[in-house]
DNA sequence: TGGCAATTTGACCAACTGGTCAAACCCACG
DNA sequence: CGTGGGTTTGACCAGTTGGTCAAATTGCCA
């Protein structure tokens, strides 16, 4: 049985594989696909090119791997929106831990958005079909709570877009703001953040 | 005389360059500059390789040469930000010319994003220099306002770095954005935004 | 029109890179 | 032990790509 069956079967090949996912992680997100060189990947990951590709098949299918790997931990924090929840506290919990994740886990942003910046090329069809569901389904709730007067009126859509571009940019642009603030500076983040969702939501 | 020196002379090397930063445009903006290719770029621009390399020195040249025209048209509409004008208004026409400018010039946007993203390589110092000094004495402009009652309290930093998210993030996520939309949609994100801005800056 | 500089290009090269392969190595288990 | 599968790697290959160069072509102006 070769290691390239489906799933890992051993516990070496558990380890490995782990290790190389997180090396290509560190390499994808720092210079992209195009970018990333095997030779690069297997230096982090301390092994030799060929064995890298004894445990995968190809360059493509390492950062496949990672992406639909990173789909779901993207898409969690707006699956636990809880449509029975204080409509501000939820949204305000969504952005909080989008942040967090923002800061947490900015190679998994970056790379994330290296991938939509091309054109989506590896997850076009994931982004059309789980993505656009889980936000028709969320943007449903968001409406429902405008429409009983518990939200300010918003396009529940943009909304939904406006969260995610002001969490990620503060890991995607990273190099930008921290030319602009002088450092990093989350805390300020969260607070505005904060601020903004709660002038622009609470209803009059 | 060699075509290489600083300022293009003759008509037909204004317009070859002209041609050329428009063809590595089309071809950086899409696949960056590791997944550009000069053979790419020289077919969009209808000349032969050599040729291109007769009017700019490298590869490299003509991503500066692109950035360093970019940049000045990034700052444009936040300089003429007026001190003397209405908050609110100068702000909202901010907004609206950022959005403008993603919807109209999306491969600037991205080309910017790509650069950014990979760390600015070539750009960090004038983030650092031009980009700062600006960023910090409109955002005096607008403590100024905000000590003066005339806009809700925020931090000017975050807010502008809020602006720039949203605008550029209907351009660089593009697909993203269709995706979840089902298509492009200019107008509802220029009511949004407007909005969003409107009740998170109005003084109570 | 002649001649010189500017422009253009086919042919080529060296470095890089994704991927292959056969041989070597390790290691659990009989 | 030893043996057979899983694991590791040095050497290698072919395609791509940034860049060079000498020669050919074009365009301008005296």
């Amino acid at each position: 049985m070769t290691a390239k069956d489906n799933k890992p079967q051993t516990r070496i090949q558990r380890k490995k594989h782990a290790l190389i996912l997180d090396a290509a992680l560190d390499v994808f997100s720092t210079d992209g696909f195009r970018g990333a060189t095997l030779d690069a990947i297997a230096a982090r990951a301390e092994m030799s090119k060929p064995n890298l590709l004894y445990y995968f098949a190809s360059k493509e299918a390492i950062h496949t791997a990672l992406l639909s790997r990173l789909l779901a931990n993207w898409l969690d924090p707006l699956i636990t929106l809880n449509p029975s929840g204080d409509p501000l506290q939820e949204i305000l919990s969504y952005v909080q831990r989008k942040l967090e994740m923002a800061r947490d886990y900015p190679r998994e942003s970056r790379l994330f958005a290296g991938e939509i910046l091309r054109g989506a090329p590896h997850m076009g069809d994931a982004l059309r079909s789980d993505l656009r569901r889980l936000v028709d389904e969320k943007a449903t709730v968001i409406q429902g709570w405008i429409d009983q007067g518990r939200l300010a009126p918003h396009d529940p859509h943009h909304l939904i877009m406006s969260i995610w571009a002001q969490t990620q940019h503060y890991a995607d642009f990273d190099i930008q703001v921290r030319a602009v603030l002088g450092d990093a500076d989350w805390a300020g983040a969260e607070a505005h953040l904060k601020q903004l969702f709660t002038r622009m939501l609470t209803p009059t």
